[in-house]
DNA sequence: TGCTGCACAATTGTCGACAGTCTTCAGTCT
DNA sequence: AGACTGAAGACTGTCGACAATTGTGCAGCA
């Protein structure tokens, strides 16, 4: 009896559509760091109400991508090296806790789906497609984090899941040549491998190496950037 | 029942007020696991409108403490022995992550705090008084939380902030003789140590390890009494 | 008796409005 | 001219109301 097929005017919550439509005009640059953000505009731009932007905001600060000021409102963080640094850093942590864990629990199936995710990757960086490059590359992790099976973890991973693809898109020219592309995808055959032997501690430490190698290049790469922007400013 | 007398124009926001009245109400079991949070008779019993209270959910929702389901509402998390488990896992990691960080940064005047905290700890397990127990406890690890000098981790911690002095509430009980309080105490002796030898490595281990411990001595716990709950119903 | 369907009640999601507060800017005084 | 003051404007925080949707109970029917 179940009819799967009315969808009127709008199945999903309003305010996720809100979230998105926002982080995607971050991403596009169309809103810059330290801008305000009137929950007006956005309501009149949206052709809705204020409520849904209020409640949306509220969780967009709270994955920290805008900070709200009592009385003045919401502004998009400014997100420079520093930040990256941080987030990969605690990315390194937990994501090697979603390893561990997940080395226990990863089926045969599993393994041979990261497989292909990675040579996926290898495929668009030969084809230079960075956009597909970064979609495989954030489906790996993915699926690592699921099959941690930590409802916690993957509460704070998906905090910031779009924090972390903002920096992939941003910082997506930090990786220009093949090599450094071969090289990122290549850094997840060892977790595979740790993944497949169901070693939890060597799974935890791989990936550990492996994402702070990854922030590093990014961090360098903004570093460059924020050095030629303060020098043309 | 709760004294709902405020000042209408109150200097903090009100959903801030409202989440810290939901939370003090599940704590004092006012509210159980399982309870469905209905919007407005909340706002009848603050003698407020609905939105501080829609607002305040959400943000509880970010912290795992409500879970909410469309167009069915919010209800109180159910708080099980897997779920300290989740929680005292992260932890480990993140903490262990903040006491790496904090180890490089920690000054004298902080260890001597440290120190003290932990020795206040001692005195309160000898008087048995959970309460300044438990409050110290917390104020030793937020200590070390904000040496990391992480904004990221910091937010991550304080999400779980709420949850975690929640749980200390829950299962103060646990730890009921002198011995098991002291020997609480005493797992910190060797974080202090770690972080006055500025060794970043150890400093995370023994954190990690420290946790670890108490998690489960908590959860196991909770076990039993989810045990007996079952055999009674 | 047991099942089906309808109407009603309860509750969420959304909206428009209003008061209070902070910012800005013009006008005035020194 | 520069500093100060006050008023206008802009925006947030909060409120009450309404429509849509889900759950519930009751009546009708086999």
């Amino acid at each position: 009896m179940d009819r799967v097929s009315f969808r009127p005017p709008e199945n999903k919550a309003l305010r996720v559509e809100v979230a998105n439509e926002i982080v995607r005009a971050i991403a596009n640059g169309h809103f810059k760091p330290g801008d305000r953000l009137v929950e007006q505009h956005i309501a009149k731009e949206m052709g809705i109400s204020r409520a849904p932007i209020r409640e949306a905001l509220r969780e967009l600060e709270g994955q920290g991508i805008v900070v709200t000021v009592p009385r003045k409102g919401a502004f998009v963080s400014h997100l420079g090296q520093e930040d990256v640094e941080e987030l990969f850093t605690l990315r390194s942590v937990v994501e090697g806790l979603a390893a561990r864990l997940a080395a226990t629990r990863v089926s045969g199936r599993d393994l041979a789906q990261l497989t292909r995710y990675t040579e996926e990757m290898v495929a668009a960086a030969r084809r230079k497609d960075t956009e597909a490059f970064v979609a495989r590359d954030l489906t790996f992790h993915e699926l690592i984090w699921t099959r941690s099976e930590h409802k916690r973890l993957l509460k704070v991973l998906d905090g910031i899941r779009t924090l972390t693809r903002l920096f992939m898109v941003i910082s997506k020219h930090a990786l220009t040549t093949d090599e450094q592309l071969v090289q990122e995808a290549e850094g997840h055959k060892p977790i595979i491998e740790a993944l497949g032997a169901r070693d939890a501690e060597r799974a935890e430490a791989v990936i550990r190496a492996h994402i702070t190698q990854a922030g590093e290049r990014v961090a360098k790469y903004l570093r460059e950037r924020e050095q030629k922007e303060e020098a043309t400013s």
